[in-house]
DNA sequence: AAACCAAGTTTCATATAATGAGACGCGGTT
DNA sequence: AACCGCGTCTCATTATATGAAACTTGGTTT
């Protein structure tokens, strides 16, 4: 996670919020207090504060703490101003419907990937559930491509504090073997997941990059080994490619136009 | 918003949040300085510890901030955990095709709604776009049924600190207004939004609430006054009281099982 | 070029708030 | 009745946050 210390009080306050959030579920303050860092007053006062804060929320029947519903709100904001999927919906949408398979829009936060946007191919999809999930970097597609373009210091970093889980029999699980995907997904400019982190699921990723060679993101378009394999996936590198390059220059040009949008959603 | 003080240090960071989340675009330092109740080291810094923290993101170019990707993982959580979304779901679900209209479900967060999921009536929506977003609570209708089964002291501290703004002409735009309605409410077991917030949009809503009686949500239809009447949203009465009741049920029993639901996403 | 200005950053003595060992209350066992 | 685990509270100590003022930087005006 992030720097636990050296940012005061806050800092700490917030690592306690990433604490409840890694649990999955509610969680009782003993519970929290086993693998906490903080003596018992210190952490009951930090939940305290959270809990009025609204950053969590407590369950007085079961003595539970989650987090709170005022992460939703902010993270309404966080979602439209910083990350992609603003800019890149229509793009989204249009190369959703000309595939027909699922597409996903991701980012990469510290040494996860951060699932930003999705569209599935056949039926509507409640994508909350979806956005904001975090997955490992090194055997996704999107992951791996973004790691292949990223600035090698970041690659290090990642690399190091990576744990190698073998999800599946085609899971890269040592650091070399990822080093030498990157350099091959750096030349071929898109990589592929291949079934490495979910048997009989595979992928197709390109990087979306800045002008300048920034990474600022990932598009994949996946599949099974069912419906087809890497070599019916790699027809779609070309619209792939047009897709990554129009979401790059909009993101480049895009300046928050003073809420032109107009809600007219009748909620 | 939360209570800025009283909270330490912690709260008031966090009520620094809430004013970059308020802007709805990238901010400079400036423009928050200029309406901060802090000092400028003071504000500065705490600005540099969210940054650290990745609750706020900094744009070098534009010397902007924004609400950081963080946010974004741990909504994930929130909304997992701490809403009815995830109980509500199927039920949700069924009724939207049932009924063939925009389904909205919403929750109370301080003074405000908070919309937590949403199905559109024809085509797929982008939902992170609207879950997450708030509303006022005195003229909507998922609003003022919830306030209508809630506390009377919550009430009376929702309407002290709500300033009544005419988005339409049948906006209630007194307290008293609004009680006589809350009341009306209360006798008829649902409420109906007649075009208070959006002219021409109009919606019926009903309370979700516990064996307790405690409010937990609220669900609605909405519809336009081109397409139906009130008399015509009446007619979903019954399935939305059944749809409230078995969510209410749900949430009852729902108590985090453990992880049995393995994913298959193929992300 | 020099003077100016505004936005952003750093310093440091002071005030304030965070800290955590310990003690307390309380419901549920044994 | 004694015990125990869990959550809560107290308070002297210490660390941390605070903010007036000074400084830097990059851009604009005279």
């Amino acid at each position: 996670m992030v720097a636990a210390t050296r940012d005061g009080t806050v800092g700490k306050a917030l690592s306690v919020l990433d604490q409840v959030a890694a649990f999955g579920r509610p969680v009782r303050f003993t519970e929290l207090l086993a693998q906490s860092p903080f003596p018992k007053p210190t952490l009951y006062r930090f939940v305290q504060t959270l809990t009025n804060q609204q950053m969590l929320s407590y369950d007085p029947d079961r003595q539970t703490y989650a987090p709170g519903i005022r992460l939703v709100r902010l993270a309404h904001a966080a979602w439209e101003q910083s990350t992609l999927a603003p800019v890149a919906r229509p793009h989204i949408d249009a190369l959703s419907k000309a595939v027909g398979e699922t597409v996903h829009l991701a980012q990469l936060d510290h040494a996860q990937v951060l699932y930003v946007d999705k569209r599935n191919a056949g039926k509507p999809v409640q994508m909350y559930s979806q956005a904001g999930k975090v997955g490992p970097a090194y055997c996704t597609g999107v992951g791996k491509v973004m790691l292949a373009f990223s600035d090698p210091a970041i690659v290090d970093l990642v690399i190091e504090q990576q744990s190698f889980h073998a999800f599946t029999p085609h899971t890269l699980t040592s650091a070399a073997a990822l080093r030498e995907e990157l350099a091959d997904i750096r030349a071929q400019g898109y990589g592929f997941d291949r079934e490495e982190h979910e048997p009989g699921i595979i992928c197709v990723a390109m990087p979306i990059l800045s002008e300048a060679g920034r990474v600022l993101g990932a598009l994949s378009v996946t599949s099974t080994t069912g419906r087809t394999n890497l070599a019916g996936l790699e027809a779609y590198v070309p619209i792939l490619q047009d897709t990554a390059r129009n979401i790059a220059i909009d993101a480049q040009n895009w300046s928050f136009p003073d809420h032109d949008t107009k809600e007219t959603t009748g909620i």
